[in-house]
DNA sequence: TTATATTAATATGTCAGACATATATAAGTC
DNA sequence: GACTTATATATGTCTGACATATTAATATAA
């Protein structure tokens, strides 16, 4: 009698041609074989060498642009382009599901605050030489210029997030800083206090320098209370001028 | 002499059809038009009601299934369905960067164990008897079935972040919870102490129920800490066995 | 010579139509 | 009743034609 024997079969899974595309392309850019700024090649080019029609291959490319992978440029010298991997993956994420389940500026910022205020305490502990001198480079320069000011208060958080060298806090604390800056972006900088703001990014620098964690949270706390303060502050006058419910 | 004025002129900004279809979409379902499980019309429906080419709606479809706001199923009764708008949003993000930069598993479980303790720490302060109720329901629950302890491990640490009553931290939490589970999924609930766990949890439990933000964090970091060593101890002695790097 | 049109080249964007495939339901057949 | 077949309805794929955007090269006019 023939002896029947029965290994484990994998159901065959059927692969999509437009999914094909996608999953090879974001293979290859999280893998490093297209970096940053590189150039994906042209429709027709991926119809030819994966086998695929052009509207498969358009889908594809479609689903990396709605991931934030790629994006595209129309016309002569146009083509796929690669995006550079950083927290605006997430930030378009976050965004969605804060927006659908209104989550309250209170609750961003308190999150922002708490998490931000412990990288400030790893980067007294971790940071390097190199770090200290960015963020002296940017505390020491004492510009009255608004925008400077704006770019160089971006900066700062940047590199003591950075100094935790922890990435993953990193990538979460620039989301969410993102996110802020962005919904609230009727806030300029017109109303913030420089001349305060700047003591403070002394007193972070100077804990972390002095590699004093309790000193350096003290200082962002501090930091971020005062746009805190702020924020609200104007949100609630907006709302008046409007009448509106947040 | 006429007087000659000029207004700001924004440029027209033209849009695409594919975008046109993606953004009215997006829209709809971030706003609630469409809820999770709900069924978008058919590619033909589309086409008529938005008056562009079936190419054009497919598009701008594959730019929400690349951004994990819809799932696509072939068929009789197929058609688009809505996700939940849930962490899972951020995952796929998340994950990208993590592996385009190689953070590590330290990195990774540190993160968590910060911010789980700090939603540990809330939810001492702000659970409702609600939230207690279900947590009492899974930590009573003093089953050996390891599928089991893995369903309700789950859930327990789930309803403490949702507790914190800071949906950004929730969200958060979440994401990185998932994160490892998935990274590592290799990690089997067979390796796992149970009872340790379990006497863990009811700890959590205990102190989040006498509103003591103190103890709740120590509970937390010591369960956190067994997974750690755990997964360390497991991971290391696979790459043992496979001579690899990570 | 310089400024302005015109043209060409190259990439993506849009559209229309035909056919393939997957899947659930209904109808037919043994 | 169990199995097969047909059909209806979605999405998936392919082809070909033409539109549009953008840059670069060329021709033309002041």
């Amino acid at each position: 009698m023939i002896k029947k024997v029965k290994p484990p079969f994998k159901p065959f899974k059927k692969t999509y041609a437009h999914n094909y595309v996608s999953e090879l392309l974001k293979e290859y850019i999280v893998s490093g074989v297209y970096n940053a700024g590189d150039q994906l090649p042209s429709e027709i080019d991926l119809c030819q060498d994966l086998g695929v029609s052009r509207s498969a291959v358009r889908e594809g490319l479609r689903e990396l642009e709605g991931a934030g992978l790629i994006k595209t440029v129309q016309g002569s010298k146009g083509g796929r382009f690669v995006n550079k991997i950083n927290s605006d993956i997430i930030v378009h994420g976050l965004d969605l599901i804060l927006k659908s389940r209104n989550a309250s500026f209170e609750q961003l910022m308190e999150a922002r605050k708490i998490i931000e205020c412990v990288t400030a305490q790893m980067a007294a502990l971790n940071r390097t030489e190199e770090h200290l001198e960015a963020m002296l480079k940017i505390v020491d320069l004492r510009t009255k210029s608004k925008e400077e000011f704006y770019k160089k208060n971006y900066e700062l958080h940047e590199i003591v997030a950075l100094s935790s060298q922890n990435m993953v806090l990193f990538y979460i604390v620039q989301a969410l800083r993102k996110l802020i800056f962005r919904t609230y972006s009727f806030i300029t900088m017109e109303e913030i206090d420089i001349e305060r703001a700047i003591e403070c990014h002394y007193a972070i620098y100077k804990a972390i320098k002095n590699r004093d964690p309790e000193e350096a949270e003290k200082a962002m706390i501090s930091d971020l209370e005062a746009y805190r303060k702020l924020y609200l502050e104007i949100i609630r006058k907006r709302l008046e001028k409007k009448g509106n419910k947040l």
